[in-house]
DNA sequence: TGAATACTAAACATAATGGTTAAGTATCGA
DNA sequence: TCGATACTTAACCATTATGTTTAGTATTCA
């Protein structure tokens, strides 16, 4: 189960979770809800323009998906990005888990 | 915001965990490994000041700590970061199954 | 057709990131 | 005490990120 995953994309994906209204449009978006670019720019204080940027941020990092409809954009959340970033999160801390009765040992003979 | 999970705090750990050399770094340590910044400075190609530097953005994550031990430093590594993301991106991973969930009955029923 | 809507793109300012080298601090070992 | 070791801090530079405003494109509606 070992799949070697592109180290930019999860670049690009942690990145993409490093801005809280990234995090909020994605959390929105988590819940079921298909929104418009201007829906999702509705609850923030900057313009509708850093908000549709915010929302290609999430797009490049596989976290959302943008599909034309009319003049509107139907933006989606996308499971398989915060997967990715959550796999790789759990591969070391299972990793670590495995690891913790050696490190446990290892720390009382070494302090 | 709802949760008490300080917003800074979760910006500060993806950011950090969005550059190959600080998840290198953390997986390396996530092993159990109690490392010097030299000793977590060798397989890289970037400077020692590059990597020290890599290291404080894990240590202000809370992904990582350091201990002054002679002329070196202990650093090792905290579980309590890595769980924080991970619960972040669980929490929203539910949600949307929860909702998934509650449509497909919805489907099913017709109602 | 012409105005309004829902964006996206371009151009710009500013701040943060990530690298460098040089200099400073603390500790160890001879 | 003096030099080597293991860093950190400071100064600098290039690039990227995040916001702005203005302009452009596509679509809908009157």
């Amino acid at each position: 189960m070992l799949h070697l995953d592109d180290e930019d994309t999860l670049d690009r994906t942690f990145a993409a979770l490093a801005h809280p209204a990234r995090r909020a449009i994605l959390a929105r978006l988590a819940r079921g809800e298909i929104a418009s670019v201007t829906a999702l720019a509705e609850p923030f204080d900057i313009s509708l323009v850093a908000v549709s940027r915010h929302v290609k941020v999430l797009e490049n990092a596989g976290l959302v998906s943008r599909k034309k409809e009319g003049r509107s954009r139907r933006c989606r959340y996308e499971p398989a990005g915060v997967a990715r970033a959550k796999d790789w999160l759990e591969t070391h801390q299972q990793y670590w888990s495995a690891q913790l009765e050696a490190l446990s040992r290892y720390l009382k003979d070494g302090e």
